[in-house]
RNA sequence: GUGUCUGUAGCUCAACUGGAUAGAGCAUCUGACUUCGGAUCAGAAGGUUGGGGGUUCGAAUCCCUCCAGGCACGCCA
């Protein structure tokens, strides 16, 4: 099925070539409703280029131009754009498409790429925080959209269960566990641990030798820190495994830094072969000569004390990627602070002749009402987890006064459905770079551009059937009269036209803001256009605009991972 | 110092690769209810897009410069 946007575009081609033109321009969705849906700038630019009126072009253009079955008679406008306003017959035949479609409308992509998507990442013996919720939602949303689109998409959680920090755990473990603390809350107590031994390190340089000892063991394979590793991953996993279970967010494979261990020196010795890298000052090390930003901005690929670091493991999982995992298209989302380090990346892996299409998906951070980094009221950042239930609690606080009649089972259900779903859309209803402060009051009104008010916009379709005592309904035949009605199944159109727009800068926040306008389109209908009580046919066509609506809230709120209740 | 990101209504945020008179939501003010869930709708008011230059038919968007803030810049990840 082609969108509006598709199929005047290829009218407008056709046109400009009868004309006589070269094809330029573009055709996009009207950037305001008086200027009619959709409007093409091309008559601008060969005004430009021909050095005629934009106006005059604009006519000539519109003699060869033939969409009389789709739009009312296209106008020039303004400095000359071509505006276009859909005939009300072709919504109608389109939306009857689109009920009968069971991908309403999107596309397939026609070259599906084969993406790998490196998301979460969270480290071992740390408990996720709300810095976690960024790359997990973002990443999570995207890999759904890709994969809705037909693309085939690998999900990968790093994981950072490998580094100088199990030095410190190892040495925690030996000398300061509690074994109690340890069956009652695991997770808890290693992060116990490991700060303890951080701080005693820093003030006491035997602690911190004796730590560097630890993980020189580790790394050499003993048999005793080797199991305590184990233990701890074993242990850290289960509790993100819990976090993941109550946010719906699920992994192919999570080959954290511990996985590529035993690559590392053949990366840095094919490095060094080929004279990528150079010995300086002891260490191994990557120059970029060449390239004017990173030109004073090296990349250590191993220390001089021979370790490796974060650099070399992300050198290895590019090649495993690529190579083992055959993938043509890798994305990071990983915050904004890492950009000169995969910067650096990119660059070697373009240099080592890897053709991939490289991409980190940066992002800003969550903030307290304090515009500081969100902390809790001792300074901790604030764990995931915690978050997530007090979300849960806080929906289920609202679902109780707005509706105490439903039964114990259903107000579990929703408020969980409501606490993440508000949680997910707070972040990824905003742009992913800008800083956004986290506000519970915000994301839980049930008015505004959140996610209860989405799913309050699904609910009430939901009720209307119900009602009717109908599950479907009976008829495709869309009948559009009032101005509610086309504006509403303008809007359901449109929807396979932003879902793939959100991959060209991997920006949800479009999709939700779609997503955030149907519901107030649909509002303005339910306000203006009666359906139960109105007579056939159009008691039917209005009750396919409420299906078709709900249907889209419900697909695309899902290609944001949020869910959507049938009451509340 | 170098690089990079951010700066838009009182507040929280949009504006896809440069498009027309910069849009929403909160909050404020005016209206509409024996409502298919008012958990709503209709409307008003609110702006020198941090400042200043430049590029062009056209700039929040691109270039230069300055201001404010964040982040990163060989041996943590």
């Amino acid at each position: 099925m082609q969108t509006f946007q598709t199929l005047l575009a290829k009218r407008l081609v056709d046109a400009l070539a009868k004309a006589g033109f070269p094809n330029v321009g573009e055709l996009t969705q009207a950037t305001d409703s008086r200027f009619g849906d959709y409007q093409t700038n091309a008559a601008l630019i060969l005004g430009k280029q021909r050095g005629e009126n934009p106006r005059d072009v604009g006519a000539k253009i519109l003699e060869r131009l033939d969409v009389s079955d789709l739009s009312e008679s296209p106008t020039v406008a303004g400095a000359g754009f071509i505006n276009f306003t859909l005939r009300a017959d072709a919504v109608a035949k389109k939306a009857a498409e689109l009920f009968a479609d069971e991908r309403l409308g999107v596309a397939r992509s026609a070259s599906p790429k084969k993406i790998v998507i490196d998301f979460g990442s969270p480290n071992v013996a740390k408990p996720m925080h709300v810095g976690h919720i960024r790359s997990t939602a973002l990443g999570d949303a995207l890999a759904r959209i890709a994969t809705f689109i037909g693309h085939d998409v690998i999900r990968d959680n790093h994981i950072g269960d490998w580094g100088t920090q199990f030095g410190m755990v190892i040495w925690g473990w030996k000398n300061l566990l509690d074994r109690e603390a340890l069956q009652r809350d695991p997770l808890a107590e290693i992060v116990r641990v490991y700060k303890e031994t951080n701080a005693r390190s820093t003030s006491d340089p035997a602690v911190r030798e004796a730590c560097r000892q630890e993980l020189v063991k580790l790394q050499s394979g003993d048999k005793e820190n080797t199991g305590i590793w184990n233990e701890c991953v074993a242990l850290s996993m289960q509790d993100f495994e819990h976090v993941y279970e109550l946010l719906d967010i699920h992994y192919d494979i999570q080959c954290g830094e511990s996985f590529y261990d035993d690559r590392l020196a053949g990366v840095v010795d094919r490095l060094l072969k080929s004279k990528i890298a150079e010995v300086s000052e002891g260490a191994v090390v990557v120059f970029f000569r060449g390239v004017p930003e990173l030109a004073d901005k090296p990349c250590i690929i191993r220390k001089s004390d021979g370790g490796f670091n974060y650099a070399t493991s992300d050198i290895a999982t590019v090649e495993y990627r690529i190579n083992e995992l055959t993938r043509d298209t890798l994305w990071y989302v990983v915050g904004a602070p890492q950009t000169l380090h995969f910067r650096q990346i990119f660059e070697i892996a373009r240099r080592e002749g890897y053709k991939a299409d490289f991409r980190h998906i940066p992002f800003g951070n969550v903030l307290g009402e304090d515009r500081k980094l969100m902390k809790t009221r001792s300074g901790e950042n604030v764990p995931l987890r915690q978050l997530l239930e007090e979300a849960c609690v806080r929906a289920r606080k609202i679902v109780e006064e707005k509706n105490p009649g439903l039964t114990e089972a259903e107000k579990i259900d929703i408020a969980r459905t409501i606490g993440i779903g508000a949680v997910k859309y707070a972040d990824l209803s905003q742009y992913r770079m800008t800083d956004y402060i986290f506000s519970w009051d915000k994301m839980l009104a049930l008015q505004g551009n959140t996610a209860p008010y989405l799913q309050n916009a699904y609910v009430r379709i939901r009720s209307i059937f119900r009602k009717a005592g109908e599950s479907a309904p009976k008829t495709d035949k869309f009948i559009l009269n009032e101005s509610a009605e086309i504006t509403l199944a303008k809007r359901l159109c449109q929807f396979a036209e932003i879902v793939p727009q959100v991959l060209n800068d991997f920006r949800p926040n479009i999709l939700a803001n779609y997503l955030f306008e149907l519901a107030d389109g649909f509002h303005a209908f339910y306000e203006a256009c009666p359906v139960l009580r109105s007579d056939e046919p159009v008691r039917g066509s209005r009750l396919a605009l409420c299906d078709l609506t709900g249907r889209i809230l419900q697909r695309g709120l899902d290609l944001l991972g949020i869910k959507v209740p049938e009451k509340m």
